[in-house]
RNA sequence: GGGGAAGUAACUCAGUUGGUAGAGUGGGGAUCUUAUAAAUAUCUGGUCGGUGGUUCGAGUCCAUCCUUCCCUACCA
């Protein structure tokens, strides 16, 4: 191949497009896993989407940074395994369906049949999955879809049994209950994001109640906002820590915490006791309504630490059956639950039987003052949940549940936490950290339909089993099962019965299926079938190296995967996480459909490409702050660097195209390079060593910035810029093959940099420069440190500002650079280093010397300021005085003194100090009179005279370039030559004749003629009006 | 209410161990071009959320308050 293609015109969608079919069509994937046969393997698991809902710009950040990591560590040399998976079960799915088929509550799911209801379940899973799989193709997911975990299969499932029947022969799962809100009307529990939409402020009569002591004729205040709960009451709770007071009002004694008690009781009581709220525990009071018996030990004082005295009394009534902390503290002291309420909402026992408990408040408190157990009732505006379809208020209500003991093993899960490497880390020490600490039981069980079955059995003697595996049920089932059609779901296995160990009954499954988490949680064994496939290997499998979810994942599944394999292996499932934040919109808000501010990603995709919107994502903030996305920053960085890394291709093609050049046939060693090629190759590694070390903490944010610095600046406006002539040069001389070689190398460079970020355009790049499948099979560049000259890439920066201070002293004085001048003067103490410099200068800036000034006093004044950096160290409060010293001195010898490295000796608040060149900064201003511009001490002084042979030289470029643009006006091929027809005045035409030769050359003129016709353009050659007419020779 | 993160130029963000605030975008007027619907330099622009403290010196460390976002929670 000669012959570098030239980047195609198509649309990006289009392109990527079949660059994606590429893929496919050459299963890159495959291939990249496969040549890595053999390496060290880098461990992912792929967090499985809900296959519920259409993906969103939020998944696709996440889905960036998985890919990015993956393709990164793939092609240093890691085989990356890499298996899709899909969440298929759980409440969502279920609501989704239930809406589908306008269904309200559980009766009615029953009523249309358990089967065909997760029949429905399981299609629309299927649904979504259709898009999700375009999605991911679209973005450039690589991963494979073809052979994903399915939280559905039979396979999986029985994995999951399995880790139960683990967590079961251990003794690790419960029967207890669980609160949680409850909508009475729809007969349902309700999950919390649903909860979340339905609060409102409602105003109820909150009243505090007398609870008389037994062995005394006092009483408890206790204060409540619910008093339909009081019934079910089994406990008051105290804080531990708090002081309470025994308090004497009106002739009756009172209990009340003591920060409370003026707030209860006003200014008038007298104090009888000081009690810590622990010496209060275990003392017992008498029921306050006894309509509901207690079946053990109840009524007396528990503590808590949860019972502050901010609101109420700071004694808190305590009803198992209607409160989380409450049901906990029952849990504690092993109180009874009292439930006089039954799933509708309305008593079943009590005077109130039959009403509604919240519309029994009113009867509640009018039969407490009767029995003068009311103390006081005032009305208080609240926050309650309602529920979100019909508006009903919900209620908090226990209900059995299934639990994993996960307080039993708490400790080591907070141990195993510790060992991952987060990132960022806050989010693992604190945000999970302190989760972890305080965490509960797990409530596995939900009671519904589409969801992995508990594999629990009962039996009526009380026993209860579990089952392990597909094998263990055939063998116990009192039903004939086929291995081969059975089916691990509701309703089938709710028939499947099995014989009690104990009393040879029927065993029948409790019909709970399992929270979905536990699901997802399982998939490192789950995944694999494991361990009835893969437990040869399984070690080669976990845990994983990387994981990497948004960060509501830290109570999801990065909770669920930690507590299964801490309790299956003993080990955290995951060494590192990578967590990223939401995604805004540019206000900052959170995108939502109901605001309106959600962005499609296809149409995101369609319009500016995967490869920038990714590329976008990654740059605009580090992954774990919250991305504001905002369409102009896409675009900037589709203009600023892909349209920037194109050119450039497009550029080095076009002439190593024109030229037949092809620069793997030839190679010019490294030492024998120009300097500005050994410049950008410095640049080069540099960049590779920085982005290196910045993805090895997954900081991709600042690995792309870098490259795209890289790109902008050092590639394309001042290496490609600056060597432009040397591409035009017609022979072949070592410094054009030195263009070439390097251009080349760092292109190829490049895109092999770049493909893990955008894996689109390297391929094309990539492809093009080179002939091999593709750039995902390539190694990552790694930087070659004998090409790296920090002092080099110094001078460069020197010699860059140095001509930015020189644009800016033309600037000025209004004096373009393609006005040539005199000379320009440059500190002296610059010779040594950029010596060889000079034509560069000189051409950037357009001059014909530059010079070196030795003594600058002549152009300069000098100020002298404390170095507060050393200087501070040494002379700590000194310095202010100090610096007021070094103003009174004469800083033009000062310096001299200094640079010669003499120590002055100088007098401060006293004292005399050893003054020597560190301890000072000089700074230096222009006298008048000089047109020169001055930046961090550094100079360029312009010498403005124009003598009549640089003003023709003016002429000259100005006619240069005035053709150049016709040239390109006129449509002219690049080497078209050309015959130029001029009128103008007697100073332009002697120019013209001075510079004919150099005029021809570079517009590639055969012929300049000065005519006289008014139908020439006229153009404006530094205020000489010039007409001018271009033809191409025949 | 609890936990976490953040607040720096009009906007998006850098700012390493404390050393006297920086880039891009936007806006203004210029320049340059045989790669660029481009580029280059330049001008414009800041009580580093507020207040205290430590220090010779604080965007950076400490305390406290304010604001925004996220997670979580009917704490009676």
């Amino acid at each position: 191949m000669s012959n570098f293609k030239p980047l195609t015109d198509l649309s990006v969608a289009k392109k990527e497009s079949e660059i994606a079919d590429y893929w496919d069509d050459n299963e890159i994937l495959a291939k990249s896993i496969a040549i890595r046969d053999g390496k060290t393997p880098f461990v992912f698991y792929e967090g499985p989407p809900t296959a519920n809902g259409k993906p969103g710009i939020h998944h696709v950040i996440a889905r960036t940074l998985k890919d990015s990591v993956c393709r990164y560590k793939t092609m240093q040399g890691y085989q990356v395994k890499r298996k899709a998976g899909w969440d298929t079960h759980g409440l969502p799915v279920e609501i989704e369906v239930e809406k589908q088929l306008k269904l309200s509550n559980k009766q009615d799911i029953e009523a249309y049949g358990i089967t065909e209801f997760n029949q429905k379940c399981r299609e629309s899973v299927f649904s979504y999955e259709q898009q999700w799989r375009e999605m991911t193709k679209r973005m450039g997911y690589s991963i494979d879809l073809d052979h994903p975990y399915v939280t559905l299969d039979n396979d999986y499932i029985e994995s999951v049994w399995w880790i139960l029947d683990q967590f079961f022969k251990q003794g690790l799962i419960y029967e207890g209950h669980k609160i949680l809100p409850y909508c009475s009307r729809c007969g349902t529990g309700l999950a919390s994001h649903e909860v979340a939409q339905g609060y409102k402020v409602i105003k109820s009569n909150t009243v505090v109640v007398k609870f008389k002591r037994k062995d005394a004729e006092e009483y408890f205040l206790v204060w409540t906002t619910t008093p339909w709960t009081l019934p079910s009451n089994v406990a008051l709770t105290v804080n531990p820590q708090e002081v309470y007071l025994k308090v004497r009002q009106n002739e009756e004694i009172y209990y009340v915490s003591k920060t409370l008690s003026h707030k209860v009781l006003g200014e008038e009581f007298e104090v009888l006791e000081e009690i810590k709220g622990k010496d209060l525990e275990y003392v017992e009071y008498e029921q306050l309504m006894s309509f509901v018996k207690a079946d053990k030990k109840a009524f007396f004082v528990t503590v808590g630490d949860y019972v502050t005295t901010e609101d109420g009394t700071g004694i808190v009534h305590t009803a198992p059956a209607f409160g989380e902390d409450d049901y906990n503290t029952g849990r504690r002291y092993n109180l009874p639950v009292l439930q006089p309420v039954d799933e509708t909402g309305k008593f079943v026992t009590t005077p109130w039987q039959g009403s509604f408990v919240m519309d029994a408040d009113l009867d509640i408190i009018k039969w407490l003052h009767g029995e003068g157990k009311l103390f006081k009732k005032e009305k208080m505006e609240h926050n309650y949940p309602h529920c979100w379809r019909c508006q009903t208020p919900l209620l908090y209500y226990a209900k059995p549940s299934w639990y994993i003991e996960v307080t039993k093993f708490k400790d080591k899960l907070v141990e195993n936490n510790n060992r991952v490497e987060w990132y960022p880390d806050y989010v693992g020490e604190k945000r999970f950290g302190n989760w972890l600490e305080n965490a509960n039981d797990w409530a596995l069980s939900r009671s519904r339909y589409w969801g992995t079955p508990l594999n629990i059995w009962r039996c009526g003697c009380g026993h209860t089993t579990s089952i392990g595996s597909r094998k263990e049920l055939i063998e116990n089932a009192v039903e004939t099962l086929d291995q081969t059609t059975i089916e691990l779901h509701r309703p089938f296995v709710d028939d499947i019965h099995i014989k009690c160990t104990k009393c040879g009954a029927t065993m029948t499954r409790v019909k709970d299926v399992i929270d979905c988490w536990f699901d997802s949680g399982s998939m490192p064994f789950a995944q694999h079938h494991y361990p009835f496939e893969n437990s040869e290997n399984f070690d080669q499998l976990f845990p994983a190296d990387f994981i990497c979810e948004g960060i509501d994942q830290t109570r999801g599944w990065f909770y669920s995967l930690l507590v299964i394999s801490t309790f299956v292996k003993g080990v955290a499932p995951y060494k590192r996480v990578l967590v990223n934040d939401l995604i805004l919109d540019k206000d900052g808000h959170k995108m939502s459909k109901s605001k309106g501010n959600t962005v499609n990603p296809f149409e995101l995709f369609d319009q500016y490409g995967a490869d920038a919107l990714r590329w976008y994502l990654l740059y605009v903030s580090p992954a774990w702050t919250p991305t504001k996305f905002d369409i102009e920053g896409l675009k900037e960085v589709q203009s600023k660097f892909f349209s920037t890394m194109r050119n450039v291709y497009a550029f080095f093609s076009l002439y190593a195209n024109t030229d037949k050049l092809d620069p793997r046939t030839f190679f010019i060693n490294y030492q024998d390079r120009p300097e500005l090629d050994q410049w950008v190759l410095s640049k080069y590694n540099s960049l590779l060593k920085d982005v290196e070390m910045d993805l090895s903490v997954f900081d991709l944010t600042k690995a792309v910035r870098k490259i795209q610095e890289f790109v902008n600046e050092d590639l394309s406006n001042w290496y490609i810029r600056r060597s432009r002539r040397r591409f035009w040069g017609t022979e072949l001389t070592d410094d054009k093959k030195a263009v070439y070689n390097t251009t080349y190398e760092i292109l190829v460079g490049l895109a092999k940099l770049v493909a893990p970020f955008a894996p689109y355009i390297s391929e094309e790049l990539y492809r093009s420069l080179t002939d091999e499948l593709s750039v995902h099979l390539a190694d990552y560049p790694v930087a070659n440190t004998q090409l790296i000259d920090s002092e080099l890439e110094t001078r460069m920066d020197l010699v860059r500002n140095l001509v930015g201070l020189g644009r800016a002293a033309r600037e000025q004085v209004r004096i373009k650079v393609r006005q040539p001048v005199q000379q320009i003067l440059i500190d002296g103490k610059y010779e040594q280093l950029i010596d060889y410099m000079l034509p560069l200068i000189q051409e950037e800036l357009n001059v014909k010397a530059v010079v070196f000034a030795k003594d600058l006093s002549q152009y300069m004044n000098f100020s002298l300021k404390p170095n507060f950096k050393v200087a501070g160290s040494i002379f700590g409060p000194k310095v202010k005085s100090l610096g007021k010293a070094l103003a009174t001195l004469d800083a033009a010898s000062v310096v001299l003194r200094l640079e010669a490295g003499e120590t002055i000796a100088l007098e401060v608040e006293g004292e005399l100090l050893d003054l020597v060149k560190d301890y000072v900064i000089t700074t230096i201003v222009a006298k008048e009179g000089f047109t020169m511009t001055v930046e961090d001490n550094l100079f360029v002084i312009l010498d403005t005279t124009l003598t009549k042979e640089l003003i023709d030289e003016g002429y000259a470029r100005e006619y240069i370039s005035k053709v150049q643009q016709m040239r390109k006006t006129n449509d002219y091929e690049m080497m078209d030559r050309i015959k130029i027809y001029f009128d103008g005045d007697e100073e332009i035409a002697q120019a013209v004749k001075l510079y004919e030769d150099y005029i021809k050359k570079e517009t590639l003129a055969d012929d300049i003629e000065r005519i006289n016709d008014a139908s020439l353009e006229k153009q404006n050659l530094n205020g000489h009006e010039t007409g001018l007419k271009l033809e191409k020779s025949s």
